[in-house]
DNA sequence: AAGCTGCCCAACCGCCCAGGT
DNA sequence: TACCTGGGCGGTTGGGCAGCT
């Protein structure tokens, strides 16, 4: 057993250890301890070992709808006895008002839906029903999950940022104040904090198309294309989906926006100081776009230097 | 082709609350 | 008032799947 753990790693092992564990502490019923504790906690003391559990089978759907649509909802407890169904009024209930019930929206959010979660989660927090409702035909398990899976790491990140960007500012008020007070201060330190209008205007949401991401190679290519870089650490760019650093890249693109400063041999470059200096042929823009490259990459990486406390 | 990994989301769990006794 | 029960809620889990190596 051993040996066969060893030669596999990661999560593969830990199922092989858990399997193998459980699989020895089987009780005389059949059930693993797991199972048994689940069974014989406050929720299932009274029920009875053939209620049935997991995912629900279309012929369950079917019984439980034409049930409701027969006799419509009067107790949920009682409910899966008279529909015939070997399952708890809990799982019933759930089924119905998450899956089955004919009002129900499936599909992708809108982006006006998602604003509206956005704006009601920093209203309301983490009441899932009540942003449900706002919400007609969202049930709020899918609201959370949709919450936890896209925009939780966002909201995350962000805060990080804001974070940095309060240390960094001080007690200043605005751009302004913040350049007087730290006039060797790039921009890239300064990173603007979005609203929820902000974020979905720009299209940063999952259904719409990143900027560039891990399925937007462009960026990646133009890494490895370069062999000149001279930062020993490769920066995961899939990772700069995080809005905190998609508004670094708001303010420091390396997309050739005008406004970019760079250093060079200590002195501070805009694009238009570049080209007056070094010309628009293909190797001055080019280099140009390599040195924004690399800056950025620096960047990023001590965002998150600071993010880790590093 | 097979194994691994990460993501998504349906389902579960435990707790809470309101209403009834 | 205390207890019980049904229903609702938010947090969490784990199976399935797609993409990657």
């Amino acid at each position: 057993m051993r040996t066969l753990i060893k030669s596999i790693s990661g999560r593969a092992a830990m199922t092989a250890v858990w399997c193998f564990k459980v699989e020895n502490l089987k009780s005389r019923r059949g059930f693993s301890r797991p199972e048994m504790m689940k069974r014989t906690s406050r929720n299932y003391r009274n029920l009875p070992f053939s209620l049935k559990r997991g995912a629900w089978s279309p012929e369950e759907d079917l019984k439980l709808i034409a049930y409701i649509k027969r006799y419509g909802i009067w107790n949920w407890n009682e409910m899966p006895k008279a529909a015939g169904l070997l399952r708890s009024g809990k799982s019933c209930r759930l089924r119905w008002m998450n899956y089955l019930r004919p009002d129900i929206k499936r599909g992708n959010f809108s982006k006006e839906e998602v604003q509206t979660i956005i704006k009601l989660h920093e209203l309301l927090g983490n009441r899932w029903s009540a942003i449900a409702a706002k919400l007609p035909g969202r049930t709020d398990n899918d609201i959370k999950n949709y919450w936890n899976t896209h925009l939780r790491k966002h909201l995350i990140n962000n805060i990080n940022i804001a974070m940095r960007t309060t240390e960094l500012q001080g007690t200043q008020k605005s751009n302004i104040e913040f350049k007087q007070k730290n006039p060797s201060e790039r921009d890239i330190s300064h990173p603007k904090i979005l609203n929820s209008e902000e974020y979905s205007s720009k299209g940063w949401f999952p259904m719409s198309p990143k900027p560039f991401s891990a399925s937007n190679p462009n960026f990646v290519n133009d890494e490895k294309k370069n062999k000149n870089q001279t930062i020993d650490e490769e920066i995961d760019v899939g990772l700069l989906e995080s809005f905190g650093e998609l508004s670094l890249w708001d303010k420091w693109p390396y997309s050739m926006e005008g406004s970019c400063k760079v250093e060079d041999d200590g002195e501070t470059y805009t694009d238009e100081m570049w080209k007056e200096t070094r010309g628009t042929g293909s190797n001055a823009m080019e280099s140009r776009q390599q040195q924004k490259r690399q800056i950025f990459q620096i960047q990023v990486r001590k965002n998150r230097d600071f993010q880790r406390g590093v």
